[in-house]
DNA sequence: TTGACACGTCTACAGCGTATACCTATGGTG
DNA sequence: CACCATAGGTATACGCTGTAGACGTGTCAA
């Protein structure tokens, strides 16, 4: 608050002549991330549809470091957020999905709508000085061999990963699952 | 720091007798929920092996509800983080996967193999006076047509979600996925 | 006997969100 | 025109946080 604060030239406590909290300030802040969220063309498949508004939120709060952290802390939907939580589940029943199918599409999206991913392999920096650094390497191919195979035989190996293409893969696994759920005509109660 | 330190009957400062900092202690506690994860038995296919693991995973993570804030806080990962995740690309190394899926596969549950989920509808409570309550239900409904559809249309109407079977889902779209991938010889590079 | 060390305590500080009280320019109304 | 409510700012203070620094002690090895 105090340096939202001084990036104003005011007091801390000017802002809360504007906001009741910390809290609605946050929310006010995120609610215009989402309102920036790309509405896809009329006329598309909802997969397509549908991917392409999850990319664009992705694309938005990517765009903002902040918003990650802060959507992660948020514990009740605020209008705007529920609007954009409409509109996925609108795409999904305007393509003929049943309300069962898209109550589970929307669980298995729950992370991904808002563009949120982990990054994989957040591991410590090795050391500078050449020979501690083969050491610390050499033992930690061998404490790790699976993440030391994937990493220097997967075709990127050494450069770092191509983040937007990893989300799109994991959306498109989502997206096609729940396509083939809704094309056998799936149900939750068998 | 101070209320850890209380529940042990110590100052606050005694606790930086054994750890560097807060983050550290974090570090531990998680430390100690990832090591009693499950190691699946042997002799399972990897898809299976694969949900037995990362169910488990999420088994934990929900029996200690402060721990899905505290992995999202984590910066670097730990190197028993490290070996959970070494595991989970070792068990898709058995089954045959190539790197780069293995990969891919990893960035896609990247956020699944914590047990992380969002609320799908953190919606805020509906007021207690019966008038006030009718009209603000009425109001919802005009806004958000889709999410009053689904959340009156679909099998569990009105009761709670089934937080453990959404999981499950979710995680055998993934997982299929990734098998079907797996089975059409998928690669990165086109 | 001595000194190192493990493991505590006490005090203090800067940072946080925010409650409460107070000030002041502005603009609509009697 | 005088008046006063209001919007929007300030000053001060409180309880909370993590943690730096100095200062004991009881235990054990040399």
């Amino acid at each position: 608050m105090r340096r939202v604060a001084d990036a104003l030239g005011v007091t801390a406590m000017a802002l809360y002549k504007h906001v009741a909290n910390r809290e609605e300030l946050i929310d006010g802040m995120l609610d215009r991330l989402v309102v920036s969220i790309d509405v896809p063309a009329d006329g598309l498949a909802w997969q397509q549809a549908l991917r392409a508004r999850i990319r664009s939120a992705r694309a938005v709060m990517q765009a903002h470091p902040w918003a990650q952290a802060a959507i992660e802390t948020r514990a009740t939907a605020s209008p705007t957020v529920l609007a954009y939580m409409d509109s996925l589940m609108a795409v999904m029943f305007d393509g003929g999905l049943s309300a069962d199918l898209v109550h589970h599409a929307m669980h298995a999206l729950s992370t991904r709508m808002w563009g949120i991913t982990r990054d994989v392999l957040p591991t410590p920096e090795a050391p500078a000085d050449p020979a501690l650094r083969a050491h610390a390497m050499s033992e930690f191919a061998a404490a790790y061999p699976a993440i030391v195979r994937m990493a220097t035989t997967a075709p990127h190996a050494g450069a770092g990963c191509d983040d937007d293409a990893e989300f799109a893969f994991a959306l498109d696994l989502l997206v096609d699952g729940i396509a083939r759920l809704h094309e056998q005509g799936w149900s939750s109660v068998s």
